[in-house]
RNA sequence: GCCGUUGUAGCUCAGUGGUAGAGCACUUCCUUGGUAAGGAAGAGGUCGAGAGUCCGAUUCUCUUCAACGGCUCCA
């Protein structure tokens, strides 16, 4: 008999070589229907692999990442099936579970395949889903394995072989296919009862584009079919929230192939976005002892050779600027922490002065290569609200928390009320990527970890994820949908004030070397922006709205009273649009709500007679009769609340 | 940058080897209407750009640009 430990502790004991699901099915039937995985002494295994040691035991399900993973595995290699029974002789890159679904690279050789094939494949998958095969894990020697895909002639397949140790490779069977996969799978493929291909995309073997281009087939599989029709509303709806499709609708920004790809252009509502973004960080930088500075939209290269950025990013910029006579050169700003530097070093500091907090809304340019460009999420200008701490080593910890408060409080104003951050260190293993001391990266990394700990936030530490100057806290918001999106940004940087030779004398008289902390809030106000639009579906807070208030006139007789309305509330910061236009009272309440405007102002005959308004509140409608002042007190009182949420 | 798909009116889209169509938006007129589309008429397009095939190209071919879906990249 072993031993098993179950996560709350409890031990019971069971016969050497039983499994998982078998333990399950102990303590109960619909459990071991539910299970998919196991994770046996913290490594996940089959739920059916024969377990012959005291081990501690994780039962996995739908509910379980790990879970959801193996499902989604295994899905990988019954599409796999049905796409060779579909496709004889086709080869197989890799099958991976994603975060929604899985994807299988396979070359098809002369064939292809198109969305029109789709309900084909689908069909087959349910079809081999219902004959319940076993996923068959078996350990082969290299040897047999190579022998396997020799005769297959799946040189990819072969390629992965190549790179295992003999004695670790595993063979995994369900109905007519066998694939190389170290596993973990599925008990029977009878769980996967959903399935939809979602689409075809070309990929490098091994991401290398030297290699030949595979076709990868993305494919979500559910154990239920609502589970399915749930997921495919949720893609409509995020359809819906593109940020894109939003930003053409409400006039927000635009982009112009005269002006360039990846150049947005604000139209002005959008800019209204903008500027009460911007007035609002910038009343917290005030209050945080922040000193706004501007620096202009190019820079001589000399300042990029010094802080090192020439040397790792120049030739994938944009092309320098040549002066015609002096031959100077000129980079497009790429950054703004160069110029900060500089301003740094108009005057030495005392240590009495620190930390220095320099602070720009800069625009910065780069040249993102045309596939990368994607609505407001990836651009070659965009306006970091940037910011440059220059402290002593002793003020690190404490300036990274101020920071954490300062980017929290941001999503907190914005309704980001879910929020992971994540530690970016060095790849211990590849150490040449970075530049700067061992001792430096060592004291920032350690700084970071140790904020970060003191304001008890959720963290996932990154190893290799770090900047090539100094490693960084990011900021990973889930939206209204559950997407992940990367927004604010703090970075410790030991490399620049080293290449700049910065100063500042110490209580001793003595010269000592600051730190550095980049950080923006916001990341960049267009990314910033894009997401906003998706989290909130174009209904932005009243704050932020470009359009707060549509004034809706009956008829023309009421225009004039409708305009003093208007005046009203433009005289105290409420905006948005008087509808004059010769329609009828629905036709206008119809347009604002399209228009997504938080409040409607309607006016007419027993308005004008009694000094009144009625208001309908976009989404909820009619709300009835108050004064004008009472109006303005509700809106100021909202306002109030969503900028103080804590 | 690479692969694939797409490009027709301001927007959303239909369509064709014989120089184009709908709905919405727009303009004018009628209507002065009380909580999600009142009615009529009108105007609007070198069919992304360039080249080729053809008697003739928006349609077929090539090139190019842009957008979209991926890959690679991301200070």
């Amino acid at each position: 008999m072993i031993k098993i430990t179950l996560p709350d502790g409890s031990i019971r004991e069971y016969p050497v070589g039983t499994t998982a699901l078998n333990i399950a099915l102990s303590i109960s039937e619909g459990l071991a229907r539910n299970v998919l995985a196991a994770k046996v002494n913290n490594e996940v295994w089959d739920a059916q692999r024969p377990i012959s040691n005291d081990s501690t035991l994780q039962l996995l399900t739908w509910n379980d990442t790990e879970g959801k993973a193996t499902y989604w595995h295994s899905s990988a290699h019954l599409m796999a099936e049905a796409l060779e029974s579909i496709y004889p002789g086709i080869k197989f890159g890799i099958g991976p579970a994603l975060e929604n679904g899985f994807y299988y690279d396979v070359d098809l050789g002369e064939r292809t395949i198109s969305t029109e094939d789709f309900k084909q494949v689908e069909d087959k998958i349910l079809e081999l889903a219902k004959k319940k095969s076993q996923y068959i894990r078996k350990e082969v020697s290299k040897q047999e394995a190579i022998k396997y895909f020799t005769d297959k002639k799946d040189e990819y397949k072969l390629e992965l072989i190549e790179g295992l140790e003999d004695g670790k490779i595993t063979f995994y069977t369900q109905g007519d296919f066998i694939d190389l996969c170290k596993g973990p799978h599925l008990p029977d493929t009878n769980n996967i009862k959903a399935v939809k291909l979602l689409n075809i995309a070309g990929a490098y073997w091994r991401g290398d584009e030297k290699n030949k281009q595979l076709t990868r087939i993305y494919a979500i599989t559910f154990p239920k079919q609502k589970d399915l029709t749930d997921y495919l509303t949720l893609l409509e709806e995020a359809k819906k929230r593109d940020h894109r499709k939003l930003g053409k609708e409400l006039e927000l920004f635009m982009f112009s192939e005269m002006v360039g790809g990846g150049l947005p252009l604000w139209l002005p509502k959008g800019n209204i976005l903008r500027e009460r973004l911007i007035a609002f960080m910038k009343k917290l930088l005030v209050e945080n002892e922040y000193q706004l500075v501007t620096s202009p939209h190019i820079g001589n290269s000399i300042l990029y050779k010094t802080s090192g950025h020439y040397e790792k990013y120049g030739k994938d910029s944009f092309q320098p600027i040549h002066t015609p006579n002096e031959a100077e050169e000129f980079l497009l700003k790429p950054m703004n922490c160069p110029h900060h530097i500089e301003i740094y070093k108009f005057k030495p500091h005392s240590y009495k002065e620190l930390p220095i907090r320099y602070a720009e809304f800069g625009t910065v340019y780069r040249y993102e290569q045309s596939g990368e460009l994607h609505g407001l999420t990836r651009v070659r200008g965009f306006t970091q609200d940037d910011a440059h701490i220059f402290c002593t080593q002793e003020q690190v910890t404490e300036e990274f928390m101020k920071l954490i408060d300062l980017v929290l409080k941001v999503f907190k104003a914005l309704g980001f009320n879910d929020y992971t951050a994540q530690i970016s260190l060095r790849d211990p293993n590849n150490k040449t990527k970075y530049i700067g001391s061992d001792e430096g990266w060592n004291k920032a990394e350690k700084a970071i970890i140790d904020a970060a700990a003191a304001k008890g936030l959720k963290t996932v530490t990154e190893l290799g994820e770090a900047a090539f100057y100094g490693p960084k806290l990011d900021f990973m918001v889930k939206d209204a949908l559950g997407r992940k999106w990367q927004l604010g940004t703090i970075q410790v940087d030991y490399v620049l004030p080293e290449n700049f030779s910065l100063e500042y004398i110490g209580a001793d008289n003595q010269k000592h070397r600051p730190v550095m902390i980049h950080r923006a809030p916001f990341g960049s106000l267009e990314r910033f922006i894009a997401v906003l639009i998706e989290h909130c579906a174009g209904e932005f807070p009243l704050w932020l709205s470009p359009e707060q208030v549509a004034v809706l006139p009956i008829s023309e007789k009421y225009h004039t009273y409708a305009e003093q309305v208007f005046k009203k509330l433009q005289s105290v910061n409420i905006i948005g649009n008087l509808d004059d236009r010769d329609e009828k009272i629905g036709r206008k309440i119809r347009d604002a709500e399209v228009k997504k405007i938080p409040f409607m102002i309607i006016v007419g005959e027993k308005e004008q007679e009694e000094n009144t308004i009625s208001l309908r509140r976009h989404g909820k409608g009619d709300i009835g009769s108050m004064s004008i002042t009472q109006f303005i007190t509700l809106v100021e009182t909202e306002i109030k609340s969503e900028l103080e949420k804590k």
